[in-house]
DNA sequence: AACGTCAACTCGTTTC
DNA sequence: GAAACGAGTTGACGTT
């Protein structure tokens, strides 16, 4: 198949020359990997915009990307929604995991445990349930971002924490760009392949014009352009060339057609 | 052991 | 200023 179908998004395509990979940071919409760039100081650049990108909150770049120390441990979420912070180290991980024998699918308790003093532990990463994906999948069909009330809704659904369903929806979206990114890149790739034999055979159409121009003009006009000047009334070719400056227009006249509109009789 | 996946995190930015 | 989001990161877990 032509690769006319292989993107059906509306994508603004452009192809230019990098001075240096900082130029890539003011349009950081898709960019979701930072790969080091060659030394090069100019390199070609592929510049994709998706014009129906509903992301309307734009941003120049994400300097320095966050970092942080990671989740893998349950934490007990605060009461005002917020996640808490205590020690990693201090949490005995205590997990529950439940296995379906039947369709080995695997079933992990919502409800956090609590240690003697009350505080909830952490627990190994939670593998949603393929229903739970399922359901959140569905969702995420419908529509990729969810306001507070279907959060909630959803969050009721699932028997998660609204805060676990934000976050779902967080790096599907991600996981969705990302996706989308390759997709897009395998695309500018093919457009990349075509526009260069498109330029190649363009080149050799070029060449073969030229050689048969050559072929077929007389001999003054294989002439370089810059040598050669044309009386503008009676059209004779002159040579300009230091060694025949002193007689201009001494070369064979052009052959005499019939021109109803020179007056041939008034040239030289 | 290496690698891939993914839930959950931090941080900076944007929007209201 | 709070909430929401994107980008980047972490670490547990499953797979090869």
């Amino acid at each position: 198949m032509g690769f006319d179908g292989v993107c059906n998004k509306n994508l603004v395509l452009e192809l230019g020359l990098n001075s240096s990979s900082s130029s890539m940071a003011e349009n950081n919409s898709i960019n979701p990997t930072k790969k080091p760039c060659s030394g090069l100081n100019f390199e070609p650049s592929l510049t994709l915009a998706l014009s129906d990108d509903h992301d309307h909150r734009k941003k120049p770049t994400c300097v320095g990307g966050g970092g942080g120390s990671g989740g893998g441990l349950y934490r007990q979420e605060s009461v005002s929604g917020g996640c808490s912070s205590f020690s990693v180290a201090s949490v005995s991980v205590k997990r529950e995991r439940e296995v379906k024998s039947e369709d080995s699918e695997r079933v992990h308790e919502q409800e956090l445990d609590e240690n003697d003093d009350g505080t909830v532990n952490g627990r190994k990463k939670l593998r949603l349930t393929k229903a739970q994906s399922a359901l959140l999948e569905d969702a995420f069909k419908h529509h990729s971002t969810l306001n507070p009330k279907q959060k909630q809704e959803l969050a009721r659904e699932l028997k998660l924490r609204p805060r676990q369903v934000e976050v779902w929806f967080q790096n599907r979206r991600a996981r969705t760009k990302l996706k989308q990114t390759e997709v897009d890149c395998e695309y500018l790739k093919k457009c990349c392949e075509a526009l260069k034999e498109e330029n190649n055979r363009l080149h050799k159409e070029l060449q073969e014009l030229k050689a048969l121009k050559l072929s077929t003009q007389p001999l003054y006009m294989q002439l370089p352009a810059a040598t050669l000047t044309m009386c503008p009334s009676c059209e004779r070719i002159g040579d300009t060339t230091s060694a025949a400056k002193s007689r201009p227009f001494t070369m064979a006249p052009k052959p005499h057609l019939f021109n109803p509109f020179t007056n041939s009789s008034a040239a030289c």
